[in-house]
DNA sequence: GCCAACGTTGGC
DNA sequence: GCCAACGTTGGC
């Protein structure tokens, strides 16, 4: 199968690119939404790549890119009174959540902002993340996208 | 299966 | 803190 390409959001009050570059990978869990779930089940892949994007934050912006090193696979935390990803509905007969982990590959010397992405929205139209209404916390990106935005890095 | 109420996300 | 846009829940 082909490569895929992903962005990936966190708030980085809770997971940022320097805990990820600290730890160098880790699981990404928490993921508590059935289109994000079928997205991690179904497509993603070891090798894929994905944008390490910071939201709910001052300035939302792509902050690092990394590397999905493992297939899905049941993400415990839900099963943990104490995590804050703790889901009274799920057992450990029916858990319905996955998580994959992933291994930095660098961070940017220099973010590229919500805003930058948005002043490039003509190429970018269809990018999930610009879209209105877009709330997954996981979105496919096109190798066109992708190349595009890794050009603005250099820029 | 419909749909209103409620909850969550996330930019601003 | 506001609000738009969804997703989820639960009564019927």
């Amino acid at each position: 199968m082909e490569q895929h390409y992903w962005l990936m959001k966190s708030e980085p009050d809770v997971f940022s690119i320097d805990d990820l570059v600290r730890l160098n990978s880790a699981p990404w869990d928490g993921i508590r939404n059935y289109q994000v779930r079928n997205l991690l089940r179904d497509h993603f892949q070891i090798g894929d790549l994905a944008f390490f994007y910071h939201s709910s934050c001052k300035e939302p912006a792509i902050v690092g890119i990394m590397q999905i090193i493992t297939t899905a696979y049941p993400d415990s935390s839900a099963l943990d009174p104490s995590s804050p990803y703790f889901d009274p509905k799920s057992t450990s007969e029916k858990l319905p959540w996955l998580r994959v982990d992933v291994q930095l590959v660098h961070k940017l010397t220099r973010p590229i902002t919500l805003a930058t992405l948005r002043q490039h929205s003509e190429p970018l139209t269809d990018l999930p993340l610009l879209k209105r209404g877009n709330r997954l916390s996981i979105t496919p990106v096109t190798p066109e996208q992708w190349h595009y935005i890794l050009a603005l890095v250099e820029s």
